[in-house]
DNA sequence: ACCTGAACACCGTTCAAGT
DNA sequence: ACCTGAACACCGTTCAAGT
């Protein structure tokens, strides 16, 4: 039933929150849920394609409309909504990575910026080129920020001059690739 | 003693080549070192820093001198040599990545982009952002290429046009962020 | 359709004890 | 200094059997 692998999915967000990734196991989550490991496997084929619907549960609840014009504002838009979503759940950004990585899912946010740079008027390898890279830079960089977030809570004497990555340090390395990119059109960014 | 532990680090990359990050565990590299696994502890605290030791031991085998003068040549020619050192061994990329990520060593590769980044004229924290956005792509693009170049030996029935990733795209990408860094000196490249 | 119970083949890590 | 043996507390996954 359809709804039961939902209940499923939420259950293991609560769990990926509360506890993180690596105790978000098929035996614990069975556990959550009144129910042997073993039912599981009615709904999910694997703990792969749990984590697929996991991530793609995590987008899903982070997306907002995009409203901007200008195709810089609107892969702005796209990626600081990406990182506000994967922020949003422990260990968002490495589930939703990883998942990508795999190709089993999490194809959201590669539609939407390849559609934006779509209106950019560039050639297509580099709307490929864009598109690949935009990616691997919100992710790599939120997963090392909530590497030190976590890091931060645990042993956490607060050195706050190395304290790591803020909002500052993801807009300005943005605004870099997006820089690249209007290099690419012919258009200087204002 | 120094060499043994250097001797588990040189078999845990003859295991991690021959059969994935996922084979490489304490007990499956103690049987392949004819040891029980908790000698293993005697050596390393636990698995992370076996791991860290690995991934610095990638990085060691793959580095070449950077002859390069200007500043953007040595960039390129340090992301290569990274590149090319991860993809030597097999889920290398990551390895090194995770390493990185986790704040215990692989810190080569980030000194030498800093490094190259010091002498083109930036402002201090346009290098550290610069630094960060390609260590990002180098690690996320060459993790891309290992995923695919696995699924294509695995599943393989190789559709050569959906065949993913390239020597191509990896540059064009590179030069993309080359690009954005060299409009913050005022430079253009070429 | 959905779940149980039991099993299979594993993990990382600790620790007293041996040499 | 280096290693063994045994244990602890886990994993993902499969599969016959139940309802």
């Amino acid at each position: 039933m359809a709804y039961r692998a939902h209940d499923v999915v939420t259950r293991a967000l609560d769990v990926l929150d509360a506890h993180g990734l690596a105790d978000l196991t098929m035996r614990r989550l069975g556990k959550e849920l009144g129910v042997q490991p073993s039912a599981l496997y009615h709904h999910f084929a694997n703990k792969q394609s749990l984590l697929a619907a996991v991530a793609d549960e995590i987008l899903a609840r982070g997306a907002r409309p995009v409203e901007a014009e200008r195709w810089q504002d609107r892969v702005v838009a796209i990626c600081t909504m990406l990182r506000d979503s994967l922020l949003a759940y422990r260990d968002g950004a490495e589930v939703v990575a990883t998942v990508h990585a795999f190709g089993l899912g999490a194809t959201q946010p590669r539609d939407a910026l390849t559609g934006a740079l779509s209106g950019a008027g560039l050639r297509a390898d580099d709307i490929s080129v864009g598109t690949r890279t935009l990616l691997h830079y919100v992710y790599g960089h939120t997963i090392d920020e909530q590497t030190h977030l976590q890091a931060d809570s645990a042993g956490a004497l607060g050195d706050d001059a190395a304290a790591g990555v803020t909002d500052r340090d993801f807009a300005n390395g943005l605004e870099l690739i997006l820089d690249g990119i209007a290099l690419r059109v012919g258009v200087t960014q204002a």
